[in-house]
DNA sequence: CATGAATGAGAGTTCATTCAT
DNA sequence: GATGAATGAACTCTCATTCAT
């Protein structure tokens, strides 16, 4: 599956100047609507040259993917150890996940279309992808547990819920244009995470 | 814009048979993979007399929103005068917006799939359309001043959020199949309104 | 499989003309080189037209097959009832193949192109369709009990060779310009057969 | 025309592997199917160094025929002086022929593949290929001369006709898959020259 | 001599929409 | 009003061949 990685350094940077291209390409055009020969363009490599790389339009989204992926995972999220109060990691993890989201958000506008169409792209959603919902559901219970979020919740589907809610509103603020300053949406998803599991 | 309405009983026959077989391939096929070749032949007529009746694909999507917006609207909700606790007025709109999600799954998912891809869709999601959020939002700021609601949160922001927290999970468990018990969801989401909130 | 018929007079002449216009390319290009853009230029209609009839190259050229084995069984070969003398037999069968095949010589060299290209072609060779070989068995072997044909050979590993000698030969002479007249052809042809079986 | 033959071992070696590896290609994808690229990966070689010996699929197929017939005719047959018997002669043309088509087999039909396809290949088969045919021919006139074979027949026609029934057959056996036991096939074959051919 | 990336013309196919009957 | 055939622009993907390194 994939096409045979590059051996030479041109085809490493020509695989590169595809990917790039394609970025663009997705945040102006979206995804139904590029094309394969005007990412190649925009690379400036033959329209064939793509399929050098990659076989089609699917698979060159993939790899913008991982990379945004990277790009929204990498930074400070995990190297917050030693943090154990619930409502700073909590309050960290949303702001985090708001500003880079805000920063990318017309890839992540994008992405939620694919995710529309393509069944094999849903997964990479906020709400799903690599077990956040789990680990969230195992932290509200934990905390049920030592009595300090309200016990009469269902911990998965609270989880599932407050991070449909962040995601779901980051979407309308930043990709469907809904008039809220940023520092107001943080604040706002803060305190209705914490109302929310009555955290003492 | 949009064609003449039929004036024939015969014509007003074939549009309904139209709308009700759009309907069913929307359903089976979404959005984007629906022809409008395939509608007429659902409804039992010449792939040319769709376009006595509509100018295309866009114009009989809206007609079927149209009227999922009267069943998903109508039934009880407006009906509700009278009750004054925020809370059963919350709970009730809740269980009734879960219930009609559920009954109309197959269709929100296409109307998902349609608002991202059609700007002129947007409009008629549920956080957005009809003033909902408005309206939530004075009812939010209400409760504030009355002293029930918490009054640090920003109202609008709040109604945005919950709002879409409500929507967003309804997607993701009729749609896109998280496994969560109709009434553990009802319940959750409503008392994660309520200790939002800090309904008193 | 397959589009469906045409329903209007005009549809069903739209399609005989690409039928025809097929038959022509076929000859001229073969089946390789032949493109269904030339067929349907051919026929007098736009290129999308073709995909209103055929599913592809494959499809109408089936269609063509099918005319050209009308072609050549219809005439005379079944209704020479009556004739029970086996030399008169195989000698009319013989002279009106090569007939046949010599009329139809340019169908002819494209079928044998495309049976080498496409395994689903294959079975409508001479040597195989229809069962032609097993008749040919059965006759030679009623021929053998009743001592008038060699009883050494096997009955069907002859019918076989006999048949495929007539069509290659057929082949060369007619598709490969071997230099050999029609009628020593069909003389040769039918002494090798009453030979081989030694017909009394 | 051709590429320079190779002048270092190193390159001889790189042009030995390619023609093995086209064999293997060409026996498994047909040549239509077969890519140059692959024949180059086959070899173990890149892409780009099947042009430093052969301009292109066709240059390189004609190496892979001229070895098939070095094997083909090499071993035995026309070592065969000193048998004058025109029996014993035809019998083993026949037997080692068929012997030979069935042990490259595969190759054969690629072989006729091409024949289809490629005008410029048509010669190298066996019926025309090298003056069989005109050796046969005049070996029949030459029987006939000598009152041992049936001089009714045209000489000519004769050989074209027994040399494609044994080709033909042997292609519908063993690329066919026609069910013959090979030793009734060579059996069969001969004796129908013989028959055929009055052969005293 | 070997490498492997780059090229780009070209063919098949779809389907929303029109319109003569 | 209904029919259904006709249209044709648009887009993807392949692969033989070249050539700079």
């Amino acid at each position: 599956m994939g096409r045979p990685a590059p051996k030479s350094s041109r085809g490493l940077r020509t695989r590169a100047a595809l990917v790039a291209a394609a970025r663009e390409v997705f945040e102006r055009d979206g995804f139904l609507d590029a094309r394969t020969s005007d990412i190649a363009k925009a690379a400036g490599v033959a329209s064939g040259s793509f399929y050098t790389y990659f076989d089609g339009k699917d698979e060159i989204f993939a790899e913008v993917v991982r990379q945004l992926r990277e790009e929204m995972l990498h930074p400070h999220v995990r190297e917050r150890t030693g943090v154990d109060d619930p409502r700073e990691l909590i309050a960290a993890a949303n702001a985090e996940y708001l500003r880079s989201y805000r920063r990318h958000a017309r890839l992540m506008a994008v992405l939620e279309q694919v995710s529309q169409v393509d069944e094999s792209f849903r997964a990479l959603r906020y709400e799903r992808g690599s077990a956040l919902i789990e680990r969230n559901a195992a932290m509200i219970a934990e905390l049920q547990r030592l009595g300090r979020a309200d016990a009469a919740l269902d911990a998965r589907a609270t989880a599932l819920s407050l991070s449909a809610m962040v995601s779901r509103t980051a979407y309308l603020v930043f990709v469907g244009g809904e008039p809220v300053p940023f520092d107001t949406l943080v604040e706002t998803v803060n305190r209705l995470w914490f109302n929310a599991l009555r955290l003492s």
